[in-house]
DNA sequence: GCATTAACATGCC
DNA sequence: GGCATGTTAATGC
């Protein structure tokens, strides 16, 4: 269910109380989603500055949001110095992660995307790194096969192709639609990151 | 409707 | 030609 999109005006910004919540946009061909929200995080921060939306926020299972008045909330920025620079903080985290996609996409095959994508998709979902020295993760990732071909740039069957492939290497259990991370330090290794270059 | 698989097409080394 | 990836169609759940 759509939250917000782009071309309307926005009133406000969004947290997140309950749910997942996808960050996308329609491009000319297909959907690109941007990042994924989990509970207790804000979104739409970014039409603080901009005053209009350049994405959509769609919800991708049963989601309660919050909104909060934008003269509301930059009145709370006025009072509160610290929030403005918590505020700054996160947007920087979200232009980082971003540069970060865009390298991957232009640099990465779609391999090492797909491993890349689901330890970071994983560290969104529970606000942790993959244990790296682990066995198994008893923590399931959740999404259409659909959604995570449009986080990665890639179509549908090859994720499906590529998670299967990661599934008879032993790097990933497939349950139904959940996949658990196996072998988290296999995945970092095909994903080409370490725990110190991650952000998300 | 979504996931999966196979067959085929295309572009790149 | 071989490989990676995308597209299309068929099938199953």
């Amino acid at each position: 269910m759509s939250i917000f999109c782009s071309g309307t005006m926005p009133s406000g910004i969004y947290c997140l109380n309950k749910g997942k919540v996808k960050i996308h946009i329609y491009g000319s061909i297909k959907e690109h989603i941007i990042r994924f929200v989990m509970p207790g995080h804000l979104f739409g921060l970014g039409t603080i500055f901009t005053n209009h939306f350049y994405c959509c926020a769609t919800a991708i299972e049963d989601s309660t949001v919050c909104k909060i008045n934008k003269e509301d909330f930059l009145s709370i920025l006025n009072g509160y110095p610290n929030l403005s620079l918590e505020l700054m903080t996160v947007l920087g985290q979200h232009v980082e992660y971003s540069n970060n996609k865009i390298i991957s996409i232009a640099e990465k095959s779609v391999r090492e995307r797909l491993a890349e994508g689901l330890l970071s998709v994983y560290n969104t979902f529970y606000d942790e790194f993959p244990v790296s020295n682990a066995d198994i993760s008893d923590k399931a990732i959740t999404l259409s096969r659909e959604d995570i071909a449009n986080f990665i740039n890639t179509s549908t069957e090859s994720v499906i192709r590529t998670l299967s492939e990661l599934k008879n290497e032993g790097y990933i259990i497939i349950k139904g639609r959940s996949i658990f991370l196996k072998n988290i330090k296999g995945l970092m290794k095909i994903a080409g990151i370490n725990v110190e270059s991650m952000t998300y």
